[in-house]
DNA sequence: GCCGTTTTCGGCCCGACTGTTTTCAGTCG
């Protein structure tokens, strides 16, 4: 029965259920999209593999999995048993429209998708555009010249969408609008929500919420704002822009004593708000982006009143919560953690004594040992690790065992200099080649204070393979820190195929630090990782990667990234003093 | 279609903006 469609990816089967979910809000049907929606998100965040726990445990296993009942557990065991679902077929059969692409287009929903085909014969990108041209989408009841208008204009957004953005790459931009925003006149509080308020490592858009009696003047400043490419909604309390490099901005503008309950509300995510408004309907309460009411009893004239809004910490309270740090909202059991008081103490942003991942001009980086040091002095750390790239990187200028030695004793000059104010520690981003041995020999590795070593080569390996490298690797008793473990970089390169259980039970086994890469574009370790890390007791260090002085700012994000992954201070090496770090790697 | 301290039916988070309407449906977050 071990056929190849059993080995469908939780992704595909996620996929297809969000199909379904599509065709059928096309449908007239209400509630089942939401339906499909759900359970295809619940898939997607799986961490075992849907179609082993089939082969395991049949159509029970899968209901097994909240989200899932009798028709979907139906409809993914027929998909991993033929590779098909006969009612997904007979409704792409009679609807063959290409949804995703066609709701790309801003305003286009899966309701006017279906009209459009039904009327028009519309069934792609291409064909919506030739009928806007011609004008036939204006003259559809229910549709109107504007309506064509936001068409056009959308598919030439819709051509070039989808991307998510690094935050750590936007958040320049992010925090100049916030600061014009904020100097726009009768402004009284301008704060970023949304996916960047939660530190996501890539976001969608920016959630932007102010505090202002005269919302309409901040109104105008912001669809005035310079970059805006495009105002897509001007209201009162609401605006949408889109604005370079492509992003779309919302600003909400809200009153004072409804601030808390709206920052709550447009933090999310979207998850985390419905599982408390959950919560508030259980206690008998309501929650919007106004507040928090008591609703009033049913039959009886005592109307609901507002118990709290003003403040977030005050709606979490009354909901009989801990409040949960911005970087937790995933629905991801930080609500039951909050309802038990049980919320971890996650690691601050200042907690960090140090830097164990720095590249100088020596290799691929732009300056000088000292100058990376006094850089780093002056983000208010202690120490850094110097860990140039190694031989078999030969692009950048790789180190071997006679150059290393020269960069020692420059090592020991800048410390000299610094006067135990700062220490340079000598380091090592050492290759690991395709056969899991090292690029520097073992008597070099035995001298260095920190080795780190990472994969640059031989991406595509198997799981097995790639996974027995990295393992053997881990297991060179010098080796104290997996640098960016799955080398992946956001919208650019696909992790390596590597068993995470594995290696993470490897790094438990053999005291072998994880590293959070902290460079935006990385971002490695990500979340759940970080969070399997947490709950093996495995230790990690948040390392800059940098190249240049100004790279240690980055260390803000992985940061974040680590709080995303619950972990607290003692989890991160580089929060310790450089005697206590030191401790923690291998002798 | 899913789910249950409102348990096997009847709910399902909730509100702003837009366009085309004259009271609302669709979309979005």
């Amino acid at each position: 029965m071990a056929n190849e469609r059993n080995t469908a990816s939780n992704q595909s089967i996620a996929e297809m259920l969000r199909q379904i979910g599509a065709y059928l809000a096309m449908q007239q049907v209400p509630f089942k999209p939401r339906a499909y929606e759900r359970a295809a998100g619940t898939v997607e965040g799986l961490e075992e593999s849907i179609a082993a726990s089939y082969q395991a445990g049949g159509r029970n296993a899968l209901m097994e999995i909240p989200g899932i009942g009798a028709g979907i557990a139906e409809k993914i065991a027929e998909f991993l048993d033929t590779g098909k679902v006969k009612e997904y077929e007979a409704l792409k059969k009679k609807i063959p429209v290409r949804l995703d692409e066609l709701a790309r287009v801003e305003g286009l929903g899966p309701k006017s998708v279906q009209r459009l085909y039904k009327e028009l014969g519309i069934r792609n990108l291409k064909e919506l555009e030739a009928a806007a041209r011609a004008g036939k989408i204006a003259a559809l009841a229910g549709f109107g010249k504007k309506s064509e208008e936001k068409i056009m204009k959308g598919i030439a957004f819709a051509k070039g969408s989808g991307q998510r953005f690094v935050l750590g790459l936007v958040m320049p931009r992010v925090r100049e609008i916030e600061a014009a925003l904020a100097a726009a006149p009768g402004v009284e509080r301008v704060v970023v929500a949304g996916s960047a308020r939660r530190r996501k490592e890539t976001i969608g858009d920016i959630d932007i919420l102010a505090v202002s009696p005269r919302p309409a003047a901040i109104m105008d400043a912001f669809v005035s704002l310079p970059g805006v490419m495009h105002v897509i909604a001007h209201g009162e309390t609401k605006s949408s822009i889109k604005i370079r490099p492509g992003i779309n901005v919302d600003l909400r503008v809200v009153p004072k004593e409804s601030y808390g309950a709206a920052l709550n509300y447009f933090t999310g995510s979207k998850d985390h708000n419905v599982a408390i408004r959950q919560i508030a309907v259980k206690k008998g309460m309501k929650l919007n982006e106004y507040g928090l009411f008591k609703l009033g009893t049913p039959g009886k004239p005592d109307a609901e009143r507002k118990i709290a809004g003003a403040d977030e910490r005050e709606i979490y309270r009354l909901l009989g919560m801990e409040w949960p740090e911005p970087e937790l909202r995933e629905n991801a059991g930080e609500v039951q953690a909050a309802l038990a008081h049980a919320l971890p103490k996650l690691i601050g942003y200042g907690d960090l004594a140090g830097d164990l991942q720095v590249q100088t001009n020596w290799t691929d980086g732009s300056d000088s040992i000292e100058t990376m040091a006094r850089a780093a002095m002056a983000r208010g750390l202690s120490y850094i690790a110097v860990t140039d790239h190694t031989k078999r990187l030969a692009m950048a200028h790789g180190l071997d065992a006679v150059r290393i030695r020269q960069q020692w004793k420059e090592i020991d000059a800048v410390n000299k200099k610094l006067k135990g104010r700062f220490t340079v520690l000598k380091g090592t981003e050492c290759d690991i080649l395709k056969d899991g041995t090292l690029d520097l020999p073992d008597e070099v590795l035995a001298k260095l204070d920190v080795v780190g070593v990472s994969v640059h080569s031989f991406f595509n390996l198997s799981k097995k393979e790639q996974t027995a490298r990295v393992l053997r690797a881990m297991a060179n008793p010098h080796v104290d820190i997996l640098f960016h473990p799955t080398g992946r970089i956001l919208n650019r390169r696909p992790p390596i195929e590597l068993d995470m259980d594995e290696v993470i039970a490897a790094a438990a086994r053999t005291g072998t630090v994880l590293e959070i890469d902290a460079y935006p574009d990385r971002s490695d370790l990500k979340d759940e990782y970080i969070r399997m890390c947490v709950a093996a007791g495995v230790r990690m260090a948040i390392d800059s990667d940098a190249h240049a002085p100004m790279h240690f700012s980055y260390l803000e994000y992985g940061i974040a990234q680590a709080r995303r992954g619950w972990a607290a201070k003692a989890d991160i090496v580089n929060t310790r003093s450089l005697e206590k770090m030191r401790a923690c790697l291998k002798k």
